[in-house]
DNA sequence: AGCAGAATTAAGGCAAAATTAAGTGCTGAA
DNA sequence: TTCAGCACTTAATTTTGCCTTAATTCTGCT
């Protein structure tokens, strides 16, 4: 799922970043409107949803959200309105109609997913609660795992999580450190090669081609096949 | 399965609360429009369906309404209203598109377990009065199960609620402390291995294969078979 | 060839879950 | 009102199987 961040305040930008990458959305962002209208742009990289602040540098974003609309999407592409809590509220809050949603500064950033999670699904993401790459099937909410026809099977707790992340995001390079960060809380950090152990027992089931590995980089999924 | 009873009535607060306790619901009960605020803002111990009285001494009840809705980001919050009968009625009447419902005072209690068991239905919780998975049946009306061909039980309450809740979301991974907010109200919550035992006397009533563990995660009934 | 990073393997510790049994309280019947 | 029986919780014990560790082998790169 990828998300573009349209926001012009470094600060508050690298905050909501952070917040989406950790829940394990791919985010592109950007702080000017015309940057945002060459990323809608994109063929294969086009966003699924986006998160528009109002009062930018060089566009009201007003202006911006039917442009961002217009495209000949086979999709409504959803927005996510920030705005100051004042009058601007009211035209905002007009425009509600179009399937977007808005929410006034300043918020939780719990509430901004919330809000986001409800666009997904409006705009028709089913819950995405199986993800499908290649030949291997994982269903994120039973924990299980199939391969091409065969038996499903049931992953224990470290590997599924290890192998949602890579499947999440696939194309994506994760380091080790990362890899290590997700599967860990920061107070019972591992010191070994414990992923790399669950790595290794993943490819037993996944087959050994699928997760690759980029040496001295870290390891991914690839995107197609 | 948990409701949240909003009622300043004492004795009246009582008797439901009495009756919704023998059908197997979770029941937390505020008299004050705050508190009820504050139940359904929980993460993981929110309420799956609302009883409010309207005519609470810090709030209408009709103000209070929208603002129950909002705060729950997944899922609609079905609620069922009780009211005076009187004028009021057509405001409410109006309201119900919301897929609420509402009961004028003075009602049976048999009426208000009827509504509720509707509410729950159309918010999607069970498609029928009967759920059947595999080889197992449970009629959600009468608290009996069947397990392939053999005799009808009855089930204890707590056994009910807790098999109830893994067979209306089939496939669906619940944790202990999700099981233990579905089973207990806030003020009863249970400091030991109940949920385990539960557990355990429903699989010798299903058979040991129809919960399945995961282990570190929670437990699931498969989807299919 | 040498080195660093990655893969492999096996074993032990340990936390989570299952099990069992006993005790408490409630309900309904005599 | 008392008593019996059931449902439920508590707590102690056993069992299970995942996860980590660590030692060793393999691989690609310089």
């Amino acid at each position: 799922m990828k998300v573009l961040l349209i926001e012009d305040d470094e600060l508050l930008a690298k905050g909501i970043h952070a917040a989406l990458v950790r829940e394990g959305y791919a985010v592109d962002h950007v702080a000017r409107a015309s940057e945002a209208l060459a990323m809608v742009r994109q063929k294969d990289a086009a966003p699924d949803l986006v998160i528009l602040d109002l009062g930018l540098p060089d566009m009201d974003g007003l202006e911006l959200l039917p442009k961002l609309r217009r495209k000949d999407y086979d999709r409504p592409l959803p927005v996510l309105i920030l705005t100051a809590r004042d009058g601007i509220n009211d035209k905002v809050a007009g425009l509600d109609s179009g399937g977007d949603d808005y929410l006034t500064k300043p918020f939780e950033v719990a509430e901004l997913l919330a809000r986001l999670r409800v666009l997904e699904r409006r705009a028709g993401y089913g819950e995405t609660a199986v993800i499908q790459l290649g030949k291997v099937s994982l269903d994120t909410a039973s924990h299980r795992m199939q391969v091409a026809g065969g038996d499903e099977v049931e992953l224990p707790r470290r590997e599924f999580a290890l192998l949602r992340v890579l499947m999440e995001n696939p194309g994506r390079i994760y380091s080790r450190e990362q890899l290590n960060s997700k599967l860990y809380s920061w107070d019972d950090e591992v010191a070994s090669n414990a992923v790399d152990v669950h790595l290794h027992n993943l490819r037993k089931k996944t087959g050994s081609d699928f997760i690759r590995t980029v040496r001295g980089v870290g390891w991914l999924v690839e995107k197609n096949a």
